[in-house]
DNA sequence: CGAACATTGGACCATGCAGTCCAAGCTAGA
DNA sequence: TCTAGCTTGGACTGCATGGTCCAATGTTCG
C-alpha cells in the first residue's frame, strides 16, 4: 500500500522475487538514470519475466519509487555508524570522510543516485515527487537531530538554526556530489563538505577554534 | 566544427534555421530534460523538418551539445552585469540575490538547466560530457576572476584559494537549486548561498565584519 | 542562363518501449 | 486431496522514437 497498490498475499517466495525486482532496478537506475533504465533491463537484471514486474507493482513509476526508497535506505546504510551519531564537529568530519571514501570506491557509477532521480523526477507524477521529497528528509534526519543535539549541549551558539545548517549541509553534498560526478573528482566534494563543516564551525562556541584561525600572520 | 561536424557553407536563412532549433532544444531540454526531448517535439517547436534536424547536426548528441552551450550562454546573460563584476562581499551579494530572484521567477521550470543535463549525461559520449566540464567551468570562470581579484587586492586573505572557494560556491549553488526544485522553495538555494557567502566572508581581511558576529550576546 | 550546392518536405524504416493478456505452475490451508 | 489464489512464462499490441533517404525547391555565382 506504501509504494505497490494493492497488496495481496506475499509469500515467502513472492517477497523474495518482489526483493530481487527492486534492487536489480535500484542499482539500473544508479548507473543509466530512470529514463535509461527500461523494464526489459529490470526483467534481465533481476531474472523475471514482465507479468512479475506487473503482479507486484502497478507501473514503472510505481516500481520508480520502490527503487528511490531502496536507494536511500542503501545510501543510508553506507554511511553508518558515522551517520546516526552527528553531534559534534569530529563526528561531522569522520562522516564527511565516510561520505568521500564511498564515492572515490564508486566513482564509476554516477554521482548522488537520490539527486539524479530528483533531477529526473522533478516534474511528472507528483506521488513520485513526494517520495523523493521524503527520501531526502529522511537521509537529512540524523542530520539535523546531530545539530540541534550540538546547539541544545552548547556546543553551538543558541542562534545557530539547526535546519539552515542541515540543509546547507545537503545543498553543499548534492551540490559537490554533482561536480564530483562531472568532473570525475572527489575535489569538489570534499570542498563542498569541508565549506558546509566550517560553516557549522563558524556557529562553535568551542573559540580555541572558532573561525578566523591564523589571521595574525598577514597583518 | 564546434558543436556540429561538417560546417556546410551556412547562408543566412540556414543560420536562422539553426539558431531556431537550437534555442527550440534548449527550451524543451530544460521543460523536460535531454531524454524526454524527442526529435519530434523540437521539429515542432522549432517549425522544422526531420532532414533539417539532421542537415545542421549529426544527431540528437550533437544537438544536445549546442542546446548545452546555448543555455550556458542564457544562464550566464540573465546574471549580468552582476556576473561581471564579482569582486567584493557585496558584488557577491548582489549576484545571490539576482540568482534567488532568477530561480523564483521560473519556479515552473526545473532547477539548473546545467544541472540537469550534466546529471543525466554523466555517462554516455564522452564528447557531450567533455563539453558539460567546459560550460560547468565557463560558469564559474567570473566567480573565480572576482575572488582572486579579491584576494589580489587584499580584501582576502593570502592564504585564500580562489578556486576552492568558487567551486564550493558553485556547489552550493547545483545543490541549493537542486534542493530548491524537490521541495519547491528558493530557501535552500538562498541558504546555501549563504553559506557559501559566509565562507568567503571568513577569509575576509575586513575585521568589521569577520565572522564571530555577535558573540557577545550568548557569553 | 545554368550548374553547383544549400535548404527543405516528408515518407519510410527498424527498434525499443510500456503495458496487456491468458494460460500454466505452485503453494497453502481446509 | 482438493481448491482458491498467489506466482510465473512469454507472446502480443500499439506506439513513440532516432535515424535514413530521395526528390523537390531555393539561392548563389560564374
Amino acid at each position: 500500500m506504501m509504494t505497490s497498490q494493492r497488496t495481496p498475499k506475499l509469500t515467502p517466495r513472492g517477497a523474495a522475487t518482489r526483493t530481487r525486482i527492486v534492487e536489480a532496478a535500484a542499482n539500473l537506475i544508479r548507473e543509466h538514470g530512470a529514463a535509461g533504465t527500461s523494464l526489459d533491463d529490470v526483467m534481465a537484471a533481476s531474472r523475471t519475466s514482465k507479468s512479475q514486474l506487473y503482479h507486484y507493482f502497478a507501473n514503472k513509476d510505481d516500481l520508480l519509487r520502490a527503487a528511490a526508497w531502496q536507494q536511500t535506505d542503501r545510501t543510508m546504510e553506507s554511511q553508518r555508524p558515522e551517520l546516526d551519531q552527528l553531534d559534534s564537529l569530529p563526528a561531522l568530519r569522520r562522516w564527511r570522510d565516510k561520505v568521500i571514501t564511498a564515492r572515490d570506491e564508486a566513482k564509476d557509477l554516477g554521482g548522488c543516485p537520490l539527486g539524479s532521480l530528483a533531477n529526473e523526477i522533478a516534474d511528472g507524477d507528483p506521488q513520485t515527487h513526494a517520495v523523493l521529497q521524503k527520501c531526502f528528509t529522511a537521509w537529512a534526519s540524523p542530520l539535523l537531530t546531530g545539530l540541534t543535539t550540538m546547539r541544545d549541549q552548547g556546543q553551538l551558539r543558541p542562534d545557530a538554526d539547526p535546519d539552515a545548517l542541515a540543509e546547507g549541509i545537503m545543498a553543499a553534498l548534492q551540490g559537490g556530489l554533482l561536480l564530483s560526478k562531472t568532473y570525475r573528482t572527489s575535489r569538489p566534494l570534499a570542498r563542498a563538505l569541508d565549506m558546509a563543516i566550517e560553516h557549522v564551525e563558524s556557529y562553535s562556541t568551542d573559540t580555541r577554534k572558532s573561525v578566523i584561525p591564523d589571521q595574525r600572520q598577514e597583518l
